[in-house]
DNA sequence: AATATTATTATGTCTATACATAAGAGGATA
DNA sequence: TATCCTCTTATGTATAGACATAATAATATT
């Protein structure tokens, strides 16, 4: 028998994504029309679509109506990073995490922070700061804003024994946010908490947070000196 | 008329994320069945399976044979990094963009890089270091090792006028890669070619690339002082 | 030659139906 | 009680057919 099992649209996503990496079809070549390909392949064409839509939603290939179907000339290489919990960060090393709360503070929100967070004036904010240990070694240290407004409950939250994070998440599961990355010097405050030496770089990543449109909270998150992002595509 | 426009799987996934946003399924709720859904919206279940499959893609719900959908409890934040070429970053700043070959010399793989790459004992490879300027300020210093096994036709490649990324991009287009991130502080030589002081901490990105398993390239970037990488999701 | 109109075409999406498959539920057996 | 087996169910995928839509190509009009 030389009967083969039936085609899916992995099979067509992956023949087709081959064809591409061999050259079969080079960047800006015009693929076959999904009928054609559906011929080729002897499967329905809403089955070539699908795999074709995939290997575009990947950034791999262009498609426009009635042009048709192009290989991608400058591929956009997306990666992707993993957003998790500091606790998570630590435990995932296999070390004991511990959070512990430096201070907790309602203010009027300064001038950068309005801004970054485009809030009105004069608008009260919750300033928290924090350390996260992993066995017992600095691992984090964190600043963060909330904006009251957007999280009234928030006044209720003592944050004692729970990590802010972990409780924003709790509260506003599915927001959006801004993130930065940058290598900063350690000022006295850091190089206090984190242990290190003035001067010392920190790795630091600044993330700013909106649910629907309203910003929730700003956070600076300082790394122990030596930490690595990891992230791949 | 009160006739409403076509559902459409786009309207039936707006709306279950909404409903998700508002808490009317919480984290780890059963949603309804596929066919219940289509009922409810007055589709066809294929129009609600890929309204949730693009959810489920992004993390937002778990779905699994004959259990069901749920809302995830801990939905995964994955935000997305736009990998772009060096010239690419400068030019977007609106700085005139230059590039300079430093050095290009065939060695034999250190033990650490063929570690790096699972290179065989003994692999020549290319090494290259570069810098890539903006607006004739240095922008960032490009180090830099090429498997000519890999890709064997670098070695009648240059590198004087076009960057290695760019050359590598047109050979081996659909490449993936790990990157790490991380703060240094600038030695001896980073100190010369960014134009800053000694210990000066700078953001740096090590990006190791394969090409269908086999490892292609082993690049450490290091950025000027003050330097901020942006992503959000 | 420049502009507006129409036809064509490839992708985008929806539907109804069918069957496949993973995994939970229940019962039979040891 | 523990293990194995069947039944059931919700998701996963394929298909043929239909219509929608964006964008190009061809044509007609000014």
């Amino acid at each position: 028998m030389t009967e083969r099992a039936k085609i899916g649209f992995q099979d067509v996503r992956d023949v087709v994504l081959e064809r591409i990496q061999n050259r079969v079809w080079s960047q800006g070549d015009l693929l076959p029309t999904e009928q054609e390909l559906a011929e080729e392949f002897g499967c329905a064409r809403a089955t070539v679509n699908r795999a074709l839509r995939e290997l575009a939603d990947r950034g791999i290939i262009d498609r426009k109506r009635k042009s048709g179907t192009r290989v991608a000339v400058s591929p956009v290489k997306q990666a992707k990073l993993e957003i998790v919990l500091t606790r998570q960060l630590v435990e995932d090393r296999n070390a004991n995490y511990r959070y512990a709360l430096v201070e907790r503070k309602e203010e009027t929100a300064p001038g950068w922070l309005a801004s970054q967070l485009d809030l009105p004036m004069g608008a009260t904010v919750l300033h928290l700061r924090a350390m996260h240990y992993a066995d017992n070694q600095p691992f984090q240290y964190e600043d963060r804003w909330i904006n009251i407004a957007a999280v009234p409950k928030v006044v209720d939250a003592d944050f004692t024994t729970v990590g802010p994070n972990e409780w924003l998440l709790g509260e506003v599961p599915f927001s959006n946010a801004e993130l930065t990355f940058a290598a900063v010097p350690a000022d006295d405050e850091l190089s206090d908490y984190l242990a290190c030496a003035k001067a010392t770089p920190l790795f630091q990543m600044e993330r700013t947070t909106w649910f629907r449109s309203q910003p929730v909270t700003f956070v600076r998150m300082s790394f122990h000196p030596g930490y690595q992002m990891r992230s791949q595509y």
